[in-house]
DNA sequence: CAAAAAGGTTTCGACTCGAAAATAAGATGT
DNA sequence: ACATCTTATTTTCGAGTCGAAACCTTTTTG
């Protein structure tokens, strides 16, 4: 039997790390998810209801946080054009210069004097594991076009460029956000099991 | 160039699902954090100061984080024989008990169907993600005799049973806790390179 | 012995977070 | 049109966490 608590061990301690870590710059833990999230979720997913989902916290929380971050020019919040309930959020430059000494670099550079195939399966490794146990758990998953269930290829006008019409929205991606994290993701395949990882 | 944030992202998601599925039976993560600490510990590191500093905190907070335990009968604080200024934690049988169904177990659980080679070379991956990004940071590492370069093997009377005994604090330490965390650790070879890893 | 140091606890204030109420804009049904 | 329901968000309030600093007690040091 493979020692039965070193995963959880080791689990415990880097949310013990990341979480010290993240006491820089005048911010906290939440306010730098919420920071990190802005910055990479696609435009119908920048909002405080698809963050707070995310973040696994309540709405009012996050206008707390959302709050925070506008006061320190880092977000804007504008409410929408068309449905004038919602709030788009969209980073500042100043929010993108934070982010440009994200404490939890710390972990990237780590790897980085390693070999890319070692950094790899590690980072494909946690991936699973957090997939896992957001499935297990269930706990909503965010993700990118690529591997979403609603992702229809759509070829754009002459050149072979290639967007995504979400089956859900109905909207169409372009390049810079086929990338980027939606909160109407579902997985294609389902539950890989950890055995088949690579 | 191997993507720059994936590790950073997977690294806040693991944090802030072992954070959310840490509030369950009553307990709080600082609270899960600390008992399991001390069902982890060796004799010599079974107290507030000790855990303040493996948690990163202060000892007037995790003195509160011991009442709450103790208020609900996990953990025992008794004073120090010898040293009248010192408090002696122990677990319970309520704790252990309590630690019986940890919620991180989770991560366990999620990795329950993998191979064996799997599961170690992601933990001993995690592993070393965690040395690296401790001793770059500065921060104080916990672990056991076997890695310790305060660690003198010692052979007990007729029996060739191992123990340790401890350069530093000159005691000696049996089976049963040559594996527990201590305080006074500090590891035998310098900063493993991750390319070494297997 | 007095002074300093070490181990813990208490107090206090800032801050976080979640629940619930409040606000406001759309959507739906008649 | 009009009332009602739903969605999106913010505000308020109260409980609880955490860190800094003061405090108490017991060694240790000079």
């Amino acid at each position: 039997m493979p020692e039965r608590g070193r995963i959880v061990e080791l689990v415990d301690r880097l949310r013990r790390i990341a979480h010290s870590l993240q006491f820089a710059d005048g911010l906290n833990p939440a306010q730098w998810e919420a920071l990190r999230y802005v910055a990479r979720a696609n435009r119908n997913s920048c909002s405080p209801s698809a963050l707070a989902e995310f973040m696994g916290s309540t709405k009012g929380t996050v206008s707390q946080t959302l709050k925070a971050l506008e006061a320190k020019g880092l977000v804007e919040r504008r409410r929408g054009a068309e449905d004038r309930r919602a709030v788009r959020l969209t980073i500042t430059a100043a929010g993108r210069a934070m982010l440009e000494n994200d404490p939890l670099v710390a972990f990237s550079d780590a790897l980085s004097s390693c070999s890319g195939d070692l950094r790899t399966s590690l980072e494909d490794g946690m991936e699973r594991l957090v997939h896992t146990v957001q499935l297990q758990q269930g706990m909503p998953e965010f993700g990118a076009c690529s591997e979403c269930v609603h992702f229809r290829p759509e070829r754009c006008s002459a050149t072979s460029t290639v967007g995504c019409r979400c089956a859900i929205s109905g909207d169409v991606f372009g390049a810079p956000e086929l990338d980027r994290l939606c909160a109407d993701f579902a997985r294609t395949r389902e539950a890989q099991p950890l055995q088949r990882l690579r």
